[in-house]
RNA sequence: CGGGGCGUAGCGCAGCUUGGUAGCGCGUUUGGUUCGGGACCAAAAGGUCGGAGGUUCAAAUCCUCUCGCCCCGACCA
């Protein structure tokens, strides 16, 4: 961090309220007044029983709640609680993301296909990119992410290396076909998204993409911190400048759909993909032989577990082949390895990126690039997928061998027979495989599967790596130039070198960290929401909704809160009690008062928290606006 | 995109096997009794049974096609 930098790139957000010795003013929460809502004049359907397609805690009570209501696939309406709650994270990270630097803008949603043809990401993103045609059958899609057109406008707008670095982001809805919509916000087609894009000159020093790939973690922290989320960043599939040079940061919650792993020991975070695996004890391949290698007639199993069952081995004794093929790059000459065969034990994953980092160790070749074997060139080059087994090495021409650690040992191994629907037992390396496995030039022991609970950690000897689910909620990257080279970005640096501009890529999940929240913070009885994101932060619920002195009362005190900067529902239905309390809890607002009969002859009101069992206790009504102010600002209010 | 399932009142469901006047609970409306954690009694409104075609004297029910939605997998912010 350049520490002469005019542009405020770190900590929290600028607030434009003056510094105060007032103590009226100093419990202020907000620049303008609170909003006060009227339950009967608003719109808040709550549901007793939720839809049956409704799945997943976040689903069910947003819906019930009357957050949103679904109108097709993974499309939603965001009744006004949900707009609120919209609303309240979307400030949040505006205030963030300007404090470090950022400008907001705002990129059209409808874009001619032709400008994701430019960089190929209409084939690249395939079926997710939603497309639609016009009158004239012209077809345009509509924005899943922005890098295209930002990349556009900045083409014909920033003519100068002296206006670089530059940080733009938008807050809006993105769209993404995809196959399959589910658990209600969490993955829709249609979602509403903050996607920020950085422009350099260079990569390190002032004004470099790190500076502000540092300053977007800084600031990511700072808005989950402030939304009131417990999470973690992890470290993520880097991008194609390496290094760690992508983060995720997932919100803590067991029913993500993530796995994150962590090191408790080293403070060490990353998902599935990305996690490394501290040294592990491999073998040295010349371990003795189990038993003769027998031949066993496996027909017509689909998977690595039914085969297992079927010869009575279990998995971590089985060796799993996946065949790879090598694409040198463009424009880089073949070595004439096509092919790579990875092998881990039957009980684990293989990890394609990991394969990738070591086949350009192995190889030497930085931009080979791999993937997974297209079935029928592999089977006409001599692999039985399947089937497949790693002498393969010696019978297929250009054939590498990739070995996991945990895969090199002695014992008895079970492989495939390299013929269809035969496996064999008693595998055995240096039998099986035999001189080639010296080559280093075509055999490797490496980390080539996904790291799993109880793995050592990489970054602290004798720590195991714990593992633990989320959901992603923010996502940032360096991009590099990618798109400014496929887009001719150029910029004449100070040297006057005409160079690719290199970008950062910024994003976090607005609508999906409202559903996080509440997958995040509930119980049976409805939604917890912190303070920083609740609709409203007060609910004063009438006991007797047309009683002359508690409307009264009631409007003092939202008026009283309002003006500190608080938000206020006032529940002013004609319900009965139990009706009110059951919504009040279902739709989570964090302070509730109760205004009722005995209490206001006592000149006090009920005050409850949601987070707090029981109905709460008496408080006086001169105390009442600095008791919200106080578990306001004890809730994590600002 | 593969496999499975479901479309009947605002929500949850029954009816379909064996064709014959479309039902139940919740919610809604009206009246009454109630009134501190989803009250009770009475009355009422609300449905082209997803759509199209077919078989039949007659179709929510049987057949064909189609659309929508959900779940598992593949994929994924």
């Amino acid at each position: 961090m350049g520490g002469e930098s005019w542009r405020r790139t770190v900590g929290g957000p600028l607030r434009l309220r003056p510094m105060t010795q007032n103590a009226a003013e100093s419990t202020r929460f907000n620049a303008r007044p609170g909003d006060i809502t009227r339950w009967s004049q608003t719109v808040i359907p709550t549901l007793r029983e939720a839809p049956a397609e409704a799945e997943g805690p976040s689903h069910v009570l947003l819906l019930r709640a009357g957050y949103i209501r679904k109108l097709g696939a993974g499309i939603y309406d965001y009744l006004p609680l949900g707009a609120r709650v919209l609303r309240k994270v979307s400030e949040i990270v505006r205030e963030e993301m300007n404090a470090a630097g950022a400008s907001e803008l705002l990129l059209p949603v409808l874009l001619p296909i032709e400008l994701y043809a430019g960089t190929k990401r209409d084939v690249d993103y395939g079926d997710l990119l939603f497309k639609i045609s016009d009158r004239k059958d012209a077809t345009y899609a509509l924005g899943p992410t922005h890098e295209e057109p930002i990349t556009e406008l900045v083409r014909g707008s920033i003519t100068s290396y002296k206006q670089l670095p530059v940080n733009l982001y938008q807050i809006q809805t993105k769209f993404r076909d995809e196959a399959r919509p589910r658990a209600g916000l969490l993955r829709g087609r249609e979602f509403i998204m903050k996607d920020a894009y950085s422009f350099h000159s260079q990569i390190e020093g002032s004004g470099g993409l790190n500076e502000t790939y540092d300053a977007m973690y800084r600031a990511y922290s700072n808005i989950f911190t402030r939304c009131g989320l417990s999470f973690t960043p992890v470290e993520a599939e880097s991008g194609p400048i390496g290094g760690s040079a992508s983060h995720e940061f997932m919100v803590n919650c067991e029913s993500g759909e993530d796995t994150i792993l962590r090191c408790a020991a080293s403070g060490y975070a990353a998902n599935v993909e990305k996690c490394e695996i501290g040294a592990r004890a491999a073998g040295t391949l010349t371990e003795a032989p189990s038993g003769e290698l027998a031949e066993v007639h496996t027909p017509n199993l689909p998977g690595i577990v039914e085969v297992g069952k079927f010869m009575k081995v279990k998995p971590d004794r089985m060796l799993k082949s996946i065949v790879f093929q090598i694409d040198a790059g463009p424009g880089v000459k073949s070595d004439g390895a096509k092919w790579v065969v990875a092998v881990v034990r039957g009980d684990h994953d293989v990890n394609e990126g990991k394969v990738k980092t070591a086949v350009r160790a192995m190889t030497g070749n930085a931009k080979a690039a791999i993937a997974l074997a297209d079935e029928k060139a592999a089977r006409a080059a001599g692999f039985a997928i399947g089937y497949v087994s790693p002498r393969t090495v010696n019978t297929v021409p250009g054939t590498l061998l990739l070995i996991d650690a945990d895969a090199s040992g002695g014992g008895f191994w079970a492989s495939g027979s390299d013929k269809p629907d035969h496996h064999v037992k008693h595998f055995n390396w240096r039998r099986e495989v035999g001189a080639k496995l010296d080559d280093a030039g075509y055999v490797n022991i490496a980390d080539v599967r996904n790291a799993i609970v109880g793995d050592p950690s990489p970054r602290a000897e004798g720590a195991k790596l714990e593992a633990a689910r989320g959901i992603e909620v923010g996502h940032i990257f360096k991009l590099g130039t990618k798109y400014s080279e496929a887009m001719d970005l150029n910029i004449l640096d100070e040297n006057q070198q005409r160079r690719p501009v290199i970008m950062g890529c910024y994003g976090i999940g607005v609508s999906r960290t409202l559903a996080a929240t509440v997958e995040q913070n509930h119980d049976a009885n409805g939604i917890k929401w912190p303070l920083p994101l609740a609709p409203y932060h007060v609910l004063i619920t009438l006991m007797k909704f047309d009683d002359e002195q508690t409307r009264t009362t009631a409007s003092d005190i939202a008026r009283q809160l309002a003006a500190i900067g608080l938000d206020v529902l006032i529940d002013d239905r004609d319900e009965r009690p139990g009706v009110k309390f059951k919504d009040a809890d279902l739709i989570g607002v964090p302070i509730r008062l109760t205004l009722g009969d005995k209490a206001l002859a006592a000149q006090s009101v009920e005050f409850k928290l949601r987070n707090d069992d029981g109905k709460g206790d008496l408080c006086p009504l001169g105390e009442v606006v600095s008791r919200c102010a106080a578990a306001a600002r004890a809730g994590g209010l600002t």
